[in-house]
DNA sequence: ATGGCCCGTAGAACGGGA
């Protein structure tokens, strides 16, 4: 089973490489972030007519998630939340349901624009209120615990680069949004609490990135962070049989400035 | 040189992204 994460930068625009991309690669769940696309106008037809049942969050000009999966594989998903029920939200950046027992988060972490401003203090909250809601629906971890749930991914744009290795520039990006102590210390807390790092699970290529900037060559120059993510229960992630950045959707004319991460499971 | 690009909403610039 393969799970994937891509931030699209507009479904509209996007949609050719989404359908080519999920033709050429046997992907069984697709999670989008920033469709920025209102319901009405996400195209499940389309997506239905390529094999992939959709359930989809979105509003006017900015955010929307998505997650599609393939309907011959994985079947249509279940159990759909929109949002997370402790954080009231009008920006549209969760959705979760269950995929062939498998709960699958899709998330679009806040950007948080600059440290110390109000969009950062949101990120905080947001992801403070995240952690709070998903920490409890992951598997007991001791084997006599009751309470044991389904197996659980968060996939999705963390807005959050964990570690020096994942910034091209670690100098001058020290403390700046995304790689900020605090940030950093949320993303941690969520490996604490039992999720794995997919991508880091298996041995990875030095700079390895999952966004580069439109500007400045930045994917020419290599100049990207690692800011998407696949997370998965430890159990889980003893079934892990791999986990890629796909780079080459980035490199098609008019692409999205984030590439697709995608995590095998056996 | 603190901005360069891209997208949506516009129907010109501007907010937002990261």
């Amino acid at each position: 089973m393969q799970i994937a994460t891509w931030n699209v930068n507009s479904l509209k625009v996007r949609l050719p490489q989404v359908l080519d991309w999920l033709a050429a690669h046997p992907i069984d769940v697709l999670c989008l972030q920033e469709t920025k696309l209102i319901d009405d106008r996400f195209p499940a037809d389309e997506l239905a007519s390529a094999g992939y049942e959709s359930v989809f969050s979105g509003q006017p000009t900015y955010n929307g998630v998505a997650i599609l999966c393939r309907r011959e594989t994985v079947g249509a998903p279940t159990d759909v939340v929109i949002g997370n029920p402790l954080f009231p939200d009008e920006q549209k950046r969760l959705i979760s349901a269950t995929v062939a027992g498998l709960r699958v988060v899709c998330a679009y972490f806040p950007n948080g624009q600059a440290v110390g401003s109000d969009k950062y203090d949101y990120k905080l909250r947001w992801i403070d209120a995240l952690i709070e809601w998903i920490s409890p629906q992951l598997p007991a971890q001791a084997p006599a615990a009751d309470t044991a749930g389904c197996p659980i991914a968060l996939l999705g744009d963390f807005n959050i680069a964990p570690a020096s290795e994942d910034v091209h520039d670690p100098v001058a990006w020290n403390g700046q949004v995304l790689c900020s102590d605090p940030e950093r210390e949320r993303f941690h807390t969520l490996i604490r609490a039992g999720f794995v790092d997919s991508f880091r699970m298996f041995p990875q290529a030095e700079r390895s990135f999952s966004w580069w900037d439109y500007r400045q060559l930045g994917f020419r120059r290599n100049a990207g962070l690692r800011i998407d993510h696949i997370l998965v229960d430890r159990l889980s992630a003893s079934r892990l049989t791999g986990c890629r950045i796909d780079r080459e959707p980035r490199k098609l004319q008019q692409p999205s400035d984030h590439a697709p991460v995608v995590a095998e499971l056996a």
